[in-house]
DNA sequence: AATATATGAGACCTTATTACTCTTATTAAT
DNA sequence: ATTAATAAGAGTAATAAGGTCTCATATATT
């Protein structure tokens, strides 16, 4: 298996919004500058987890995402395959047919096995977890002095006279 | 982490090697085309698998590949990161300039966790168990009425009259 | 010594994937 | 109607994977 930087996107994308709370709409643009994901990527991985049941997509002006469920109820597991596939180590059991005799090979069944423990560990692993503790997103007070002057044209400063 | 063909390839080398025995050369054409594996790739292969001195390579005519170690010496995990480097899962810990405030990143530990355990499952698998069971790689008398016409000019046919 | 038979080492090539970006819709608030 | 947002998907540059090819080197055999 290989973690893209699209499943890790997702992963601090799903962070932001389980601290904001299941049901609050945050637009693309905060998630974007607060939790570091260029924009319009952003807007690609959103959409497949909104597929997944995981977000609501917001169209129009104050447009956004919501998390549609209880960040408890959403494994590391669920977010991860949502946007890499199944998880799988080697080729041969993600393509049978790449191997020859695989059903009765010890080293398919150990990357079997691993993979199997993988998954179990990613699977008990839930957002409200996450956000209990201290993660890569800064908390919002601490971001508001570093994100300042960012990238976009004109970030609207909530505390401008 | 990303199992490549280069470490499957090489996990098939070892396991050939291994029912052969410590110690006994093997010609890098007889692995090639028993165990499938391309041979000038195979070549290549053999080179980090040398250098991480789990079997010696015999120049010259008659030439081979030599087990070195015990197979019960030698772990699955051992022989993976020679070929594809020290197992991690995400990159934030592999290139911890990528993420921000990783030493106390909630999402990080559980990376570094399940990648700890990964490594131990495959560090406790040795090659002695893998060859005691069938595996992908066909015994000597099933390969000899498959691999008779082979891609190779002009193979010794032992039974040949 | 000469020759045939192996592998070594590394340059080179092709294809696939990653990680984005860009453009043209579409949707909703004002 | 206008403006502010996202949707959807095509397009693109960079990187890595997976081999192949060539020339050099080593060794057994004659």
């Amino acid at each position: 298996m290989r973690l893209t930087r699209a499943a890790e996107y997702a992963i601090r994308c799903m962070v932001y919004l389980s601290r904001q709370g299941q049901g609050v709409l945050t637009s693309r643009q905060e998630i974007s500058q607060r939790a570091d994901i260029p924009n319009h990527f952003l807007a690609k991985i959103a959409q497949d987890l909104a597929k997944a049941g995981l977000i609501e997509i917001r169209q129009g002006a104050k447009g956004g995402f919501i998390l549609i469920k209880d960040p408890a109820a959403i494994s590391l597991l669920e977010v991860v395959e949502t946007m890499i596939g199944e998880i799988y180590l080697n080729d041969c059991i993600a393509r049978p047919a790449s191997c020859k005799v695989h059903y009765h090979c010890a080293v398919h069944r150990v990357w079997q096995s691993a993979c199997d423990q993988l998954r179990t560990t990613l699977r008990q692993v839930t957002f409200d977890q996450l956000i209990a503790d201290a993660s890569c997103i800064p908390l919002d007070q601490e971001t508001l002095q570093v994100t300042e002057e960012s990238e976009m044209t004109e970030p609207p400063g909530p505390e401008r006279p």
